[in-house]
DNA sequence: TGACAATTACTGCCTAGGCAGTAATAATGC
DNA sequence: GCATTATTACTGCCTAGGCAGTAATTGTCA
C-alpha cells in the first residue's frame, strides 16, 4: 500500500496520458484488425484462441479456457457453441468426472487451427515494427508485471466466479 | 516491410508468450475491475470515458468520441442513449451544422464525472505498482508505438467507417 | 455416512462493439 | 447551379463478455 507511487493524481489526470487508455485502445484495434484477418479462415478474433489453446494442449475443458483466457465460463460456453456449430470441435462428456466436458478438435478444426499461428505471428511482428529485441523483451515484461498487478486486484475484489 | 524483425515465427508460436495475448488479457482484467469500481457511481467501464472526454473538452460530438475512443459510431450512439437515459448528458442539435448533435453534460453528469479521475488515477497507480518512474515512462512509450503501428494496419485495411 | 461446500457446465438478462445500410445535411467539383 | 461525394447520426443484425442463478456431480469433513 505505502510503496505505491503517485504516477497519476486525480486533480491532474488527463485521459490521453493514461496507460489504461493506451492498453485498451491497443487491445481494441488489435481485435478489430485480427477480426478482419481471421475472416480468411471464417473465424473471429475471439474464436481462434480456444482453437489454438486446444491444439497446443494448454487447455482441454471449458473451465480451463475460462481461466487461461481470463473469461467467464458462461461466455466460454457460448463461444464453444459457435465453434461446435461450425464443426470445428466436439464436446465429449468425461467418464472419470461426469461434470466435465472434454473438448476435441475435429479434422476441420485441426486444419484451421494450423493456419492460425501464421496470421498471429505475422500480425505481432508488424505491431512490433521498429522495436529492438531488447525493447520487445522489456515491453513484454512490463505487460506481464502490469497484468499480474491487475489480476491481484481482480481476484481480491471478485466475490466468486472463476477465481478460487 | 523489409525491416520487420521476426520476433515471432508461425512454427514456434506459443500463445502465452505473445504480446497481443498479454495486452488483451490486461485490457480485459482492467475493464472488469473498473466495472466493479465504477458501480459506486452507477457507471460501467465503457461509460466513464465519454463523460470524462466531454468534461475535459476533448470531444463534443458522437463522431469525436468514436475517433478518440477508436470505436464505431453506431456503438457510440447506443452508449450515449444509455447515458442520456441515466440523465447524465443532453443531446442538442447544432444550428451551424444540422447533421451534428452537440453533447452537453447535465448537472448530475458534471458531478459524477468529477468523481471519475479519483477512481481511475488510483487504479492506474495500483496497476503500476513496482514500476520505477523510468519504467513507467518507457512502458507508456512502448504502448504508444505499438498503438501507432496497429492503427496504421487498421486504417490501411479499413474500407471505410470512422477512419478517413 | 451424510450434510455441506466446491466445481463444472450451462442459462437468462444485461451492456457492449463491429459491419452494413439509411436519411439528412454539408462540402466539392464540373 | 447541380450532381456527386462526404460526413453525421442512427438502425438492424451479428458476436461477445459479465453477473447471477441453476442442476448435476464430486470433494470434504465432522
Amino acid at each position: 500500500m505505502s510503496d505505491i507511487r503517485q504516477f497519476y493524481k486525480a486533480e491532474t489526470f488527463r485521459i490521453e496520458e493514461s496507460v489504461g487508455f493506451l492498453v485498451k485502445n491497443l487491445s481494441h484495434v488489435l481485435s478489430r484488425e485480427l477480426d478482419r484477418r481471421m475472416m480468411a479462415l471464417d473465424l473471429t478474433d475471439a474464436q481462434w484462441k480456444p482453437l489454438l489453446l486446444l491444439q497446443q494442449g494448454v487447455s482441454a475443458t471449458a473451465a480451463d479456457l475460462a481461466r487461461t483466457g481470463c473469461k467467464d465460463t458462461g461466455a466460454v460456453t457460448r463461444l464453444l457453441d459457435r465453434l461446435e456449430t461450425k464443426g470445428l470441435l466436439r464436446r465429449i462428456r468425461s467418464e472419470q468426472d461426469r461434470r466435465v466436458v472434454n473438448l476435441e478438435l475435429t479434422e476441420e478444426g485441426t486444419r484451421v487451427s494450423a493456419e492460425v499461428p501464421k496470421i498471429i505471428a505475422n500480425m505481432a511482428n508488424q505491431v512490433l515494427e521498429g522495436f529492438t529485441r531488447e525493447e520487445f523483451l522489456q515491453f513484454r515484461q512490463y505487460l506481464s508485471r502490469a497484468l499480474k498487478n491487475a489480476q491481484a486486484l481482480d481476484e481480491a475484489n471478485a466475490g466468486q466466479g472463476d477465481a478460487p
